[in-house]
DNA sequence: GCAAATTTGTCCGTATGTATC
DNA sequence: AGATACATACGGACAAATTTG
């Protein structure tokens, strides 16, 4: 008689809903300790395995983080399920997989580009030096194969709306940037961006930033998002 | 001798990646059948908990749909995990809860704004009298209690973007509706929207829309977010 | 309408891996 | 190194939901 009346709705839920509540009534941060898994099994009159699969789920969510043999704990709350679920529909998507693509790069180019003024006009010195040297870095390690010329890739754009103030833009940007680097590889018949024309588009992006030149800003960011997407382009038309 | 040795990874996660690898190679699509939690087991070589925890994960993610007492189905891809995520960051954030609201209505406002033209150009005539047929909903519907204003305003804006043909922009901008709708009435001190305004600056979106008046519709926008991003800054003043 | 079959939901007990002190 | 606390994983049993004969 191990008894279990889930009524309604099912206990899994419940529990989901109950750790909610519990962080958001205890004011809890990213980072603050939640309750060992036995106590909220007693808390929210759940076993072991209801409990689990609820941590599980927040867990995907980033709401919750797991540490092994160490905690549970509040999550950062990052938009890495959304990360998750975008890469696997491009994966997935077997003939308008380039159009999930296309769709990405647009709302990445919408998002420099229809804040354009607000960027100009609010980057600093600081901030357009440290896209000079980003650059700079791209120019050093195109040649390797490393991680040093991705990575400077997306510090740049992370960089370059970072000055809007807005975390939500940020957050989406590099998100769709993962997706998009994530995915490109595994897409038949997709040629690799031009190392030399791709530092090209950034330099001018800086230049025009710092000259506070709007119309040549959004002229270089035309000029960066062309060549992605006639790849893309080219590549759909290839089947 | 319940045997367990993680060695590397753990063994949830290599469950999580082995249901993906089988829904990509065997080209599953949305919908389709999964194998039973047996036969999962037995195929991954995993227990019954492990394979559970794992389709709990990729079910918060809408990679995977389970049916009580039916079976397991390939999910949506949905931006539901989106909408869970970001509506608990917005009822958690202590100090800045407002800010959040602020910047998602600032990506609804530059996806409707940034895309004016196209909007403007490839808005249907059958698409225009849907939207002026949505604004009259609102206006029958604006005193009664029932659902039928904000469900009219929410497909209003899902019209809006329709004519783009980037499902990516599309559906984020439902689900930041969504998120706005869920946590505005949580918050402190926010006053709710005027209809009657709400109802007139929808009206003027469409027939700018109609008239092809691109600026007037880019006008017609900023007095339809003025007042909501009035209404945030009041109540986070009101603090 | 009922009963059986199938599938997921929940519980319990136990053992192991991991991190901290 | 040992002890402790925690999450990870296993296996079996029963409950609940859905479909089907």
């Amino acid at each position: 008689m191990s008894g279990t009346k889930p009524g309604r709705q099912l206990l899994r839920q419940e529990v989901v809903d109950g750790i909610k509540r519990y962080i958001l009534e205890e004011r809890l941060r990213p980072g603050d300790p939640l309750p060992t898994e036995p106590a909220l099994c007693e808390a929210l009159g759940a076993s072991r395995s209801s409990v689990r699969e609820a941590v599980k789920i927040l867990d995907a969510l980033d709401i919750v983080e797991v540490r092994h043999g160490h905690g549970t704990y509040v999550g950062r709350l990052s938009l890495s399920a959304l990360v998750e679920s975008l890469t696997f529909r491009g994966l997935l998507s077997p003939d308008d997989d380039f159009q999930v693509m296309a769709d990405l790069v647009d709302v990445r180019e919408l998002f420099e580009r229809g804040m354009a003024d607000r960027i100009v006009s609010q980057l600093s010195t600081e901030q357009l030096d440290a896209l000079d040297a980003l650059v700079a870095t791209m120019r050093e390690t195109g040649a390797r194969e490393g991680h040093g010329f991705v990575d400077a890739d997306r510090a740049f754009h992370a960089l370059l709306v970072a000055p809007l103030g807005n975390e939500l833009i940020g957050q989406l940007s590099m998100a769709f940037w993962d997706v998009y680097t994530i995915v490109a590889p595994h897409l038949d018949g997709f040629t690799q961006a031009d190392e030399t024309e791709t530092i090209t588009a950034h330099q001018n992006i800086v230049d025009a930033a710092r000259a506070g030149d709007i119309t040549g800003f959004m002229k270089a960011l035309g000029e960066h998002y062309a060549p992605v997407r006639r790849r893309i382009a080219e590549a759909r038309s290839r089947r």
